[in-house]
DNA sequence: CTTGTGGTTCAAGCGCGCTTGAAGTCAAGG
DNA sequence: CCTTGACTTCAAGCGCGCTTGAACCACAAG
């Protein structure tokens, strides 16, 4: 399993030695291992920078995703996690399909001709108005 | 139509005045007609705030948005919108996909047991590793 | 007339997610 | 030996999306 410094690191997952040393500071990665006072990263640091990337894009907080992956530096955090996936997993469901209504919203007002997404015929159909 | 003051429509958004009046300095909502000196909506902002909330929850960011709702301020930008529009529907498709992706994967994970994302061996199994 | 409520503007502040800058350390290469 | 370059820490700064505070205004009820 190779190692990586903090460059290369960087460079793989398109970010900036920076972020890394953020996410660290922040308990998002754990302390890296250090050779020389430099951070030499496990190669499943990768991974786990995905994930990071991919949570994020889902609009989870880096805190949120601290909680979500740090179960390791936390064992008795095993039951939190189950707490906490089960109750994103319903969010993430919603999100998703508020999302798909946007991506529709936008592919029928395109296709509806309106040219103009506010005042979209199709659009004004069926929607809330408010909810007070 | 009825016409509803800036703490009327913030309650009914869920939002505090200062957020509206912010997005009128920005250019989200159109200057609000005054009386004495008060804002004061068409109820249709309400949609138009509605829109905005669902952008900004699907990762536009507020000048985005803007872009996108500008049209009939900006009668030129017509085919601004069309474009920005035929931009971001792949995006918000990539974005869709993606998010159900995380869904799965964290669904996955609590179904198998592992208790902890990160190490998941489901996850593990076919994951990009690198892509320099 | 006074007080209260809810507006107005403008400038400054804040939390998040980093970035940037200053000052120092270390290892390799000329 | 000295430079180069990538790293280190720490503190401060920045852009986004608002919020807050100060100072002011207007209308209504007591």
């Amino acid at each position: 399993m190779r190692e990586l410094g903090i460059g290369d690191l960087a460079r793989q997952v398109r970010m900036r030695p920076s972020a890394l040393r953020y996410y660290e500071s922040v308990g998002l990665l754990p302390p890296a291992r250090r050779v020389t006072g430099r951070r030499v990263y496990p190669a499943s640091t990768l991974r786990r920078i995905a994930l990071i990337k991919m949570a994020q894009r889902a609009g989870f907080t880096l805190a949120e995703i601290r909680q979500l992956l740090d179960t390791d530096t936390n064992r008795g955090a095993t039951r939190q996690w189950r707490t906490l996936a089960e109750r994103k997993i319903p969010e993430l469901d919603q999100f998703i399909q508020e999302t798909q209504a946007l991506r529709n919203a936008v592919a029928d007002c395109l296709a509806c001709g309106c040219m103009n997404f506010d005042n979209c015929q199709l659009l004004s159909s069926g929607t809330p108005e408010d909810d007070a």
